[in-house]
DNA sequence: ATGAAACCTGACCAAACGGTCAGGAAGACG
DNA sequence: CGTCTTCCTGACCGTTTGGTCAGGTTTCAT
């Protein structure tokens, strides 16, 4: 490996303050987070190639040797900050799992989706970034990981239209237009935001388009095809 | 200007056989389409930063010196391709305004915009990495034209709204819907590619992810297409 | 034919970038 | 205190890249 110059895991003392003392262990980990917090913002906003470990550096306040010493190259840095960001979207994942009512499932997952979109919008970025660009870092997470929850997924979503619980619309279709919509606020917010009268979205306009967009695709699928606002909520399983 | 060294215009015939002899003014403009196209991949799979003016020459298959003789700066080139995308989508655009027919006219305005994203798939990448790095060469069109197209078709939906022709929800959500969704199926479609078995979409494949899409929405904003067969609406699960 | 304009190209350059390194500062521990 | 390890940093280097330039070749009107 060698990306770090090896944790020697002293461990000195259970830390009661943090911020006050911040011995050994702790002052690296707080400044590791710190570099990847700047990493995924220049990232985000510049690009693999458009970010250099000179402005990741800058915006984390360090000089760029200081940063080097802690990933040896910009790669392995990037690689940090999408495997951050993939574990976060896999736990939001998991929202669709906990119930089989196909309504508060896809209520639930769409909600989580735009959480994420709202709170981590550079991490989307970044994803999305990969993509454009053929995913040269994360494809086997493509062919492995992602793969196998979407068809997993895909399985549920065909067995919920066998049981006549949903329209038999093309599963594949359903979640990449969840995906889509749902990235679309985060990787696309600089547009939404300029055509917001150049202000971001207030916290009731996020909602309002959350609400939007889970009515048009509950709706759309077939679930609850009246209701688009009356929040009736049935019991759960 | 200067970023070319002029056209003289002088049009020294009709020309009528473009391909056999390649007078001066069409060597030019074939010349310059070949950079165009040669551009707009790199561009596309490299982004601004990652692609170089040594690449994009080397797939044109022209010296790299013989490129800055056609566009003097990779920005002026990065410019004119962003420009030529953004007149593809005005123009696809104008299929929302032929018919005054919610459902014809989302139908058709979906469909044109999915069909885009199979044919210039390149393009629409350029557009998403300019968005993603907050437009640094085109906010100008995003403050203006395409503001202004928003804001009249968000007029138009409003209308049908209020006329009970489609149910209430926020068309502005709505339209982002759509790009994202349309948009997908370009800027993700390495993604979507390697869901798919590492095989690209069929155009059986892509046809019905067309419709569903289509379906989903129509279905989703309480338009009752003729199409889906099962799921009249009115039963309340 | 001939000269001018347009077109093409290998060689080159300055700037920017990722990464290295030698050496200094700060904490830990006896 | 001394010394060992970890942490930090200015200065530096090889490579890449956007862009230039001098000079050559082709086209075309006269």
């Amino acid at each position: 490996m060698s990306d770090k110059p090896q944790t020697p895991t002293p461990l000195p003392a259970p830390a009661t303050d943090p911020s006050a003392q911040t011995p050994r262990s702790l002052a690296r980990a707080e400044t590791e987070r710190l570099i990847l917090k700047a990493a995924e913002d220049v990232f985000a906003e510049y690009g693999f190639k458009g970010a250099t470990t000179g402005k990741i550096a800058d915006r984390a306040g360090i000089p760029k040797a200081n940063l080097h010493y802690y990933f040896s190259t910009k790669e392995a840095l990037y690689r940090q900050v999408v495997e951050n960001i993939f574990q976060i979207w896999l736990d939001a994942a998991n929202t669709f799992d906990d119930c089989d009512n196909p309504e508060e499932a896809l209520t639930r997952y769409i909600s989580a989706k735009m959480d994420i979109s709202r709170q981590h919008p550079m991490g989307s970025k970044v994803w999305a970034n990969e993509i454009l660009h053929k995913a040269p870092v994360i494809q086997d997470y493509l062919e492995t990981t992602l793969g196998e929850w979407t068809d997993t997924r895909i399985a549920v979503i065909e067995r919920w239209i066998a049981e006549g619980r949903m329209a038999p619309i093309d599963p594949r279709s359903l979640l990449y237009m969840i995906w889509a919509t749902t990235q679309h606020y985060a990787d696309f917010n600089h547009q939404i935001h300029t055509l917001n009268n150049g202000e971001p979205l207030s916290d009731a306009q996020f909602e309002r388009a959350k609400e939007t967009v889970v009515a048009i695709i509950l709706a759309g699928v077939g679930i609850r095809p009246a209701g688009l606002e009356t929040k009736q909520n049935g019991g759960r399983a």
